[in-house]
Formats: structure tokens, C-alpha cells, sequence
DNA sequence: CTGAAAGCGCTTACAG
DNA sequence: CTGAAAGCGCTTACAG
């Protein structure tokens, strides 16, 4: 690496267009308050010193930051993906950087990314995952904003974005009823919104009369490769059924693929439903029925509570549920 | 959000503790400095306080960052996420946070973000795309290294950790020609290190005394649903070819899937080739034969280069070959 | 439109 | 083992 023995600073800029270093703080925070002139002494100093701001002089001295930090579980495999993509995307072009955490599944790696992002004063944290009492505790005394997203807990920390993962398992379950369907096996992730998806299902298949469905645990994050296990079980059951509510897309495709290897047909020998709306889950043959979660809509959501917290505002409405779709396709 | 008027200093920590700043400073960065009953008496003031290192005050003074940027292209169907979420896994361990940037295709917001890197004066920027003169010079600057990965280009800006792309096409070819094949088809990304695979297969296949390969090309990323438009192109050519080779494993997966669909068993009717040895390509029926990254000694990598330059140390491979593998199975 | 100066919240030689 | 004080590189009322 060539590197300088000094990386240059405001002074030098300053000194270079001589100008004080208010002044082109100024012109580079809101050029429109200095004087054309000026301004562009300042722009060639600039130029000439190749002056990069330092962003934790500023945010320390202005104290606001900026950053935003996303929590999620994994980046493989994820449900996600799609949705932070487009946060991060559009987080990015409206002027904030990312910080990213892995949170796994382990709380206490969430505590401490939720640390090390209140330490750097990012202006919110958006989680995918649930909130702990030690996290809640942690930001009370922070003036960060805390979103949770696919998730609507009964009293939120700050802001939640989400739907009700019951009112999906419900849904399923009358979907497939009035299909014709009659014995469902359900596969849950062991994770609490999988498991919120499964009781609503559970329930509401009660509800219609009929027998408690059959079911299979798998771990998280649900995969394309649970597939081959969960068959082997299904094959070897007594009463088969008619249809498997799977976790996630790829999960639903891995089940596809292990049905078709052993020569059984989707859906005339078995249904597939899945979840998440991935694109694959239109391209696979055959296409996938899912449930599709509007990733756009909650990044604008969670762009402009970050926007009304940046700009002072009180953000008014802590629940925002936007709800799902059910996308029926041809493998149910 | 509940608010509490002010975030707690390390000068409120202090008074409470009966220290100087200097001495809370120097028990939180370094405990074994610092008397056992001072120790004590911090630790309940911080506890009592909720206090919160700020480090943005903590990075300025010391003049380091412990923060590091990625760049990727994509979340979506990226070739890097199992080498992405091993890096960020372990440089969180090792007390790095990671701010992540979104690069897509753009040269622009490739500078930008690199940019907004330097910016918060990050100690690293690792980058899966090539580097532009733009983002040379703006490094030139700066203290931060720069390590470009899946790449070796002829003389890196900073730490290239990669392998020969040429290399991998190559293999491919005498691979594909010691099992019998002789009219592959190729889908290449519209991206430089795609072209060069594809370049290594032609210039292979040419010297092995084989007439041209058939090809087509496919936008970035390359996906699952590029599939259905390609095996299109195949089944209508006159002389069909024998074999594809995918530009990744997802696409490949997309292949087998279309083939099928098709009445076309794979291999016998047609032989798929892989990218990336993605977990499902083992998963997959028939499992895709493809070609291992090995992710973890990348990151392995980037971490002892990371490590190296923080703690001042030259890093003296500025390249460093990581190779690849091919891994058989049965869609050749 | 511009400057002098205080302040953001830490770290770190320097001294003791 | 601990403290007083300078300094990191900016921003922002306050004055003019």
C-alpha cells in the first residue's frame, strides 16, 4: 500500500482556500450558504488535498450519525434477503450507511451487536428478530430508534413492521380446505414466528373439522436441503398426505424435487405450499403457491420512520401491519 | 420511544466512581490497568448509568476504527453470501463491525460507497468487484487497506485474495472432454471474471482439437430463472449440445429443473455444470458436479490481513492464490 | 457571507 | 496505579 504519512484534514482545506474551516464546513454541509467564489476556492483545495471529511469527527461534533444497523439472523438461506436488499439500497442512496450483524440465533450476539451499534450512535437499529428485556433496557436511555420488523408485538419497543404470522397459518389452512385437501403435514422451523404460523393453521384446520395435521421440526434458517429428511419421513408414513406446508420457497422446491425424484407427481400426488414469495417460487416447475410479504412496502416503511426520527419528528404510529398475500400457483 | 433527556458520559461515569475520566477509559479499554476496588467502583458505575461507550469519540481520539466495509454487488443469488457470512461472523468475533455496501453494477455508487468507507476512516474495505483508477486514487490517501477478493489482478491496489478465473474455465473444459462430452453449451454472466472462465473453456476446448462451443449470455446475477430462456435457445438448435456450463450453481439447479420438465434426463440426455459449489448442489437431484471456492480460508485470509494491518505489521503477499477445486457428482 | 472559539466525548503521553 | 491536560477533526451558535 502507498500510503501518505497524513491523511489531510480541514485546516489544510482551509488554509489552501483561505478560508476558515467554518467555512467550508459550511460549503460542504449546504453549498448554497457560502459565496460562488468561495466556494470554489474551496472546491479546488479540496480537489488539490484529495480531503476526505472524517465522518466520526462530524457525527461526534454534530451528534448525529448517519448509520443505520440491520440485524438479521443469517444471509444464507435468508427470507430476507429481498427485503434488506431494498432497505440497504435505498438507506444507501438517502445518505445513511449500513451496519450489518449476524445475529444468528444467540441473544447474546444480539445483545452485543446491539451494542457495539448503540456505541456508535447509529440513528436506529432494524431487526428481523425478536427483542429481548436486556435489549429493551439497553435502549431506553439511547436516542436510538428501534424497528422490528415482521414482527407485532403487543407493545413494541419503538416502531414494528409487520403482519400477523397466526393470520398466515389460518389463511393457509382455509386455502387448502377449500382445495379439497384433507391431511396436511406441516413443517415448522423452530423458531417462534414459524411457530406462530403453525398454531394459526393448527387452529383454524380444527376449526373446519378436521384432524390435527401431521408434522414435522426442522432447524433454522429452513432450507432447500430439509427437504430430503422431511420426504423420507412422509414416505414412510402410514396415512399419507395430500399436501406439505413448508417453511420457505426453498423448501417448498426441495420438496418438488425429492417428490419428482421418486416419481410422484406435484400436486396430483402431492401438494406444495410454501412461504416468503422468493422469485424461484414462479419460475420452478411447477410454480410454487406462497405467500407473498411486501418487502418494498416495509422498506419504505422503515425508511420513512427513520427519516421522521432523523428530522426530530415524533413518529406517531408504533404498529404498522401490512398484511401478506396469498399467491396460488400450480403446485397446490 | 421512551427517551431519557441525556446519554450518559464517561465524565458522569467518573464523578459517580470517584475517578478520573482517564481511569474509567483506561478500565473499559484495558481492565488489567486498573486497581481492583477502582475496577469494582467503575463497574457499578457503568452499571447504574447504563452507560454506553460513545465510539465515534473513542475511534477519533485513538485514531482507529475497528470498523471495515464490505462491498458486494448483490444479496440476492450472490455467489459471495456463504464467504460474506463467515467474514462478518468472524470479524464480529474479533471486535470489527462490518458496514456493508450495496454496489450493484455501478461504478458510481461503487465510488460513492467507497467513499462514505474512507469517510468513517474504516480500517478495511474488502471488495468482491474489480477496482476502478477512481477508487485507486481515493485510496492513495487514506490508511485503509484495500482487499479485493475472488480476484488477482496483475498488481492489486491493496491485498488481492483470489484464485485464476481462466484456470477454473480450463479445468472445466478437460474435465468435460475426458468424460466424453463434445458440444458444450456455455451461459456466461455479462461480468469480467464470468468472460474470463469462458475464455479459459474456448482457448481449452480449441487446443483439445474441439470445434466452438454454442453460447449464450445472461445478465447478472446469474439465477435459477435464467433457465427457462436458455434451455429455450438449446432445445431449438440443430446440432444440441451435449452438456451446459452454468455460471452458477443456482442456475445449473435452474437447468436440471427445465431439462426434466422437458422429459430430458440429466445427464444422460444432458450434462449440467456448476459454480460455486453452493450447499444445495449436493442437495439437488442429481447432485450438481461444480466448482469449490474455498469461502473460509478466504475469510481466513482477510482476517490475518485485517489483523496485520491494524496492528501496524506489513502485509507482505500482496496476492495470494486460494485456488479451487471440482468437485464431481452426478449431473456430468 | 464569514470568522473566532467553544464544544462533541473520548484517548494517551507525561508526570507523579 | 492514577490524574491533569492536550488533542483527535469536525460543527455550530454567536457576532459582525
Amino acid at each position: 500500500m502507498t500510503r501518505s504519512a497524513k491523511v489531510p484534514t480541514l485546516n489544510e482545506v482551509a488554509a489552501l482556500a483561505r478560508v476558515s474551516t467554518a467555512t467550508v464546513s459550511r460549503f460542504l454541509n449546504n453549498p448554497g450558504v457560502v459565496a460562488e467564489e468561495t466556494g470554489e476556492r474551496i472546491r479546488e483545495a479540496v480537489e488539490q488535498t484529495g480531503y476526505i471529511p472524517n465522518a466520526l469527527a462530524g457525527d461526534l461534533a454534530s451528534s448525529k450519525s448517519r448509520m443505520v444497523a440491520v440485524m438479521i439472523p443469517h444471509l444464507e438461506n435468508s427470507l430476507f434477503n429481498d427485503m434488506i436488499e431494498r432497505m440497504v439500497s435505498e438507506m444507501t442512496a438517502s445518505g445513511n450507511n449500513v451496519m450489518i450483524g449476524l445475529t444468528g440465533t444467540s441473544p447474546a450476539r444480539t445483545d452485543s451487536l446491539v451494542r457495539a451499534a448503540l456505541a456508535r450512535r447509529v440513528d436506529a437499529i432494524i431487526s428481523t428478530g425478536p427483542a429481548s428485556e436486556q435489549v429493551d433496557s439497553l435502549l431506553a436511555r439511547s436516542h436510538t430508534l428501534f424497528i422490528q420488523v415482521w414482527e407485532l408485538p403487543e407493545e413494541p419497543i419503538g416502531v414494528a413492521i409487520g403482519f400477523s404470522h397466526e393470520d398466515v397459518g389460518r389463511d393457509i389452512a382455509r386455502f387448502l380446505a377449500s382445495r379439497g385437501y384433507r391431511r396436511p403435514h406441516l413443517v415448522t422451523a423452530d423458531s417462534p414466528r414459524a411457530k406462530s404460523r403453525r398454531e394459526g393453521f393448527v387452529v383454524e384446520w380444527r376449526n373446519l373439522g378436521f384432524a390435527a395435521p401431521s408434522e414435522s421440526i426442522v432447524d433454522m434458517p429452513t432450507r432447500f436441503g430439509h427437504a430430503r429428511g422431511v420426504f423420507a419421513e412422509i414416505k414412510r408414513m402410514d396415512d399419507r398426505p395430500d399436501v406439505v406446508v413448508c417453511g420457505s420457497d426453498h423448501l417448498a422446491q426441495g420438496m418438488i424435487v425429492e417428490a419428482q425424484a421418486a416419481g410422484w407427481r406435484v400436486p396430483d400426488d402431492l401438494g406444495v405450499f410454501g412461504f416468503g414469495n422468493n422469485t424461484i417460487s414462479g419460475e420452478m416447475r411447477p410454480t410454487i403457491t406462497s405467500i407473498e410479504i411486501d418487502g418494498a412496502r416495509i422498506a419504505r416503511e422503515v425508511l420513512a420512520a427513520i427519516a421522521s426520527h432523523q428530522q426530530g419528528r415524533d413518529f406517531t404510529s408504533r404498529k404498522i401491519d401490512v398484511g401478506f398475500r396469498l399467491i396460488a400457483r400450480e403446485s397446490v
